[in-house]
DNA sequence: TAGATTGTTAATCGATTAACAATC
DNA sequence: TAGATTGTTAATCGATTAACAATC
């Protein structure tokens, strides 16, 4: 296998693909260059150059890259073309957000089941999906096998929900709730904690002032 | 005024914190070793001393660090005893689950207002605030005198939306509609795209099958 | 005291930028 | 052709790590 991307890397490679996209979307121009990349995003175009190198793209002296290339080397080196499966816990405000989330379709990502543990939520429609009981989840894992759990449930019933998780063979948690779980080593967990979003924003807000 | 801090030097100070904050949560310890900390976030001990010297915290050989001390000094170098304000844009669920996220507290910010263009909902209580019209923004700007306005209003509103925004005096977006919004130099965006945390879990789901 | 752990200096490493020949 | 823009090599820069004396 190729050298694995830097983190950093597959960010910036996620902020090429949107402002390439939306070139695209609004129709104004079938190529871009380096140099509009980089100031759109206030980057060296070298940094662009050497980033979409990386992934295979090879610009044109003078015209510069094509934007569908673009777009698509990068959908294959995120793996946006693999389809994967997710489930989510918890069908409460962010659960519902994230199962109606209008975009997740263009990444690969289809919900395939919205459960939660409290009795009053069971049956209900939220977003297209029947809300389901957590008592199903191994007979919802073994029907669905899904690739990923979206964890929106709250603090204190995030352990115990992953650990049930881990148990009916979950290997990657999307953790929404703001706080750490404890998982064995082979599970993958990336935390989305609003508050880290905010801290990068409260440090801002701290140095205007 | 001090060098300011990298991002990347924001983001694990907030891994830190968190790290800290549930050892005294748990009451596991007065002190903490770099060693520790650094084993608990997968990072060279070393680097840990350094972000914390470069905050001011200083530790006792053979001891560690204060955990009291780490933490109080992170929440003054990120800007968490600052009280900010902020009204949310779009009551949605998403809107919803931010407006009565429960963690914004603990890091100073509180939500003062939450606005919806759809005249439907305005009246609906919603996390213990009643939905305000957008028509009413200048006034709550000028009663508030809000930091930060957090959007999250479906795609197609959210240029509109942010240029009344901007208009209205607003200085710092938390944008959380899956689309680029353009604003004078001067405003402040945060995108905080679902869809590129889920760039990266991609990128993992790729990479393991 | 002995030893764990710090703070700091020096070395390494990797990422970014600069320079520039290649080329469409 | 002339010139814009690429791809690549070399230089720089900053961040991370290693080493180790200081110290509680």
């Amino acid at each position: 296998m190729k050298r694995p991307l830097r983190r950093a890397h597959v960010v910036r490679l996620m902020h090429y693909y949107h402002l390439v996209q939306e070139q695209l979307d609004r129709g104004t121009g079938e190529t871009v260059s380096s140099a509009h990349i980089a100031e759109g995003l206030e980057l060296d175009a070298t940094l662009v150059r050497k980033d979409l190198a990386a992934i295979g793209v090879r610009g044109c002296p003078r015209v510069g890259f094509v934007c569908t290339q673009v777009v698509e080397a990068i959908r294959n080196a995120l793996g946006f073309e693999q389809a994967h499966r997710a489930i989510v816990i918890g069908a409460g405000r962010l659960g519902g957000a994230i199962a109606s989330y209008p975009g997740f379709g263009k990444y690969g990502l289809t919900i395939v089941a919205l459960l939660d543990g409290d009795p009053e939520k069971i049956g209900c429609l939220i977003a297209g999906h029947t809300v389901q009981p957590l008592s199903a989840l191994a007979e919802i894992v073994t029907e669905h096998a899904p690739d990923l759990a979206v964890l929106t449930v709250p603090v204190e019933a995030a352990q115990p929900i992953a650990d049930r998780l881990v148990a009916a063979g979950i290997r990657s948690i999307w953790n929404f709730a703001p706080t750490s779980i404890a998982v064995p080593r082979e599970v993958y967990v990336r935390h989305e904690h609003l508050s880290t979003g905010f801290a990068e924003l409260a440090y801002h807000l701290k140095r205007v002032e």
